[in-house]
DNA sequence: CTAAGCTATGTAAGCGCTTACATTTTGTTG
DNA sequence: CAACAAAATGTAAGCGCTTACATAGCTTAG
């Protein structure tokens, strides 16, 4: 940490021979300056290697040009889409773009753990649950600008959200598997606990059944925990209680690779014994073999979506309450198609 | 922007009857404050919903108690696991990350572009040529702790940097197609220009040809570009050029990705008429028809490594000045290894 | 009982900017 | 060329914190 006094603006403003007023306005094109002193100043800055410092700025103007994104967990397929479609807005309204990750790590202090507050950013988005209700509460309190991302607001507040039309993609999906291929015995790999996708895609699945007089098996119900060692799992758990079942709607296709696994270990044939479908159409689902019948989710179009409204509400305070994208049906072999 | 006086500091002192310098101790432990006293302050936080302004403390205290990440594009496999990597290192030691996505627009401003500046973060990580040069030297000339993360430094900075054993690693595959698989004429697919990962691979085919006694053949060298596209286009230059080549080494898989679905659209099956291998070892590569050969780079360490060796040229201002982590051949079908 | 030594707290000077307001130049017009 | 508007620049008051330094109480030893 040597420090070696970085030049402040003071220091351009002495070797340009101005003010510090006029190098902000310079800087931040404010106010008329005439040619000659602005071309002084952008000399000043380029000798002295001066940048601005950021806090003092924030501090001053009470803007951070910072766009805030909590998250609870770096991992899987879907994490890469999804930031590139944040990065992507932020950087089409030229705002920074800070990542906070909520720890898992239990609370430890009193309170006050402020993990991407009010005012390292001028909004944020939550994804997930990656934040506690009481504090989502808090900055609805606060009328600070947020933005959900896959997770619909605590009740009662009025936060706009962006997701995936879940349940509607789960029911055409199931709709398919029964009407077109003939299944009527399908398990179910949920997502994990508390899972508002998972949750949905659920609500698809039972609604399509209901719909076509199956009757629910809540033994073909069982947790894949949208990951692939669960999904192995949970075949080994859909093997052990033995009921018959004809197909599996893993309701991420994280946890269908992992199926895909666990049926393979147990001699079964994808789809001759047993069809198999995800949901989210990562990368991989495509080059499996058999190739992954699923449903594609616009996960960077989401991304996108979630800054642009934030950007709105920072802006004009006004957003969409709700924004559900649409999803996409996309046939493959595992679902014992022919493709 | 619906502003309505966050509370300050200065409510909270006055609500609980201190002084704010108090309340400074209180919230961040130095210096000591009895107890009764602590609690009243921590009430008056909570009963305030109180939450210290970031760009003030920064300001006052001249830490930001964050890392910056700069990085050019968000993108490919390659992305996900670096940035666990990364997160998961700034979380350890309680930092924050600030990340920057560079703009590939060209310069309009005379300068000071400040993308991620030194006084947003106490140090960056620099990943590769998201950067110009002679931006990573003024960072140097203001003795900011950099990494650089996948490139190394330009001439004359001693700048710390982690990056993989690429060449070694490049090396032993090709060794091995030669060795052990019989492979004479083997095709390259290099990493866009300017990659310094690609430009090691290549090192490393040229330096294993060349300790076979095999002569290169520059028709056998084109440009696979990292990504899939351009891997497919590869395929189809080489086959157009017609010279024969029995395997073909993709500087990455991605690009690998794309040649295999270019040599199955030629009717050439791989490995029977043409292998194939790769370099990183992502997700999907697993899960190809065949199985892609190639050599596993730890990504995700190599970020986190990066994490590390910037905390410590922080906190004690020393730091490796290069980490080059070894990578791991992972044969597969693909190079026509039984498995 | 007093000086020394703690502990607990307060005072106030910035940190490096932005910005409302004041002041000085320069340009325009009758 | 006086009179006034517009342009160019300067002054200074904070923004919300941290932190050296100063100041009160209390102990405790002498």
């Amino acid at each position: 940490m040597s420090e070696h006094s970085r030049a402040t603006i003071d220091d351009v403003a002495e070797k340009a021979g101005v003010s510090i007023a006029t190098v902000s306005r310079v800087i931040n094109k404010t106010g008329q300056v005439s040619e000659a002193t602005t071309t002084r100043v952008w000399d000043a800055i380029a000798a002295l290697d001066y940048s601005p410092h950021a806090a003092a700025r924030g501090l001053a103007s009470r803007r951070t040009n910072t766009i805030g994104l909590i998250l609870q967990d770096i991992s899987g397929e879907f994490f890469g889409p999804m930031l590139r479609g944040i990065e992507a807005g932020t950087r089409e309204y030229g705002f920074d773009l800070l990542i906070h990750c909520t720890h898992k790590t239990e609370n430890a202090e009193p309170r006050l753990s402020y993990p991407l507050s009010e005012h390292n950013s001028d909004g944020i988005i939550i994804f997930n649950e990656s934040l506690a209700p009481h504090e989502i509460a808090r900055l609805y309190r606060l009328q600070f600008p947020v933005v959900l991302l896959h997770r619909s607001p605590p009740a009662g507040l009025d936060i706009p959200y962006v997701g995936f039309e879940n349940k509607l993609g789960a029911r055409k999906l199931v709709d398919y598997l029964i009407d077109e291929r003939g299944y009527r015995r399908i398990a179910f790999l949920s997502g994990p606990e508390g899972s508002e996708d998972s949750h949905w895609r659920e609500k698809g699945y039972r609604e399509s059944l209901a719909a076509h007089d199956i009757e629910i098996d809540p033994d073909l119900v069982v947790m894949g925990g949208f990951n692939e060692a669960q999904g192995l799992a949970a075949v080994g758990q859909l093997l052990t209680w033995g009921k018959p079942f004809e197909a599996i709607f893993a309701a991420d296709d994280d946890s269908a690779i992992g199926a895909l696994a666990g049926l393979k270990e147990a001699g079964l044939r994808v789809p001759e014994d047993v069809a198999l479908v995800g949901f989210d159409d990562i990368r991989p689902s495509h080059y499996l073999t058999p190739p992954l019948t699923t449903v594609r989710a616009p996960i960077e179009t989401a991304g996108r979506e979630a800054v642009l409204q934030l950007i709105n509400l920072i802006q004009t305070g006004k957003a969409e309450r709700e924004i559900l994208l649409p999803t996409e049906l996309i046939i493959r072999r595992s679902c014992g198609a022919l493709t």
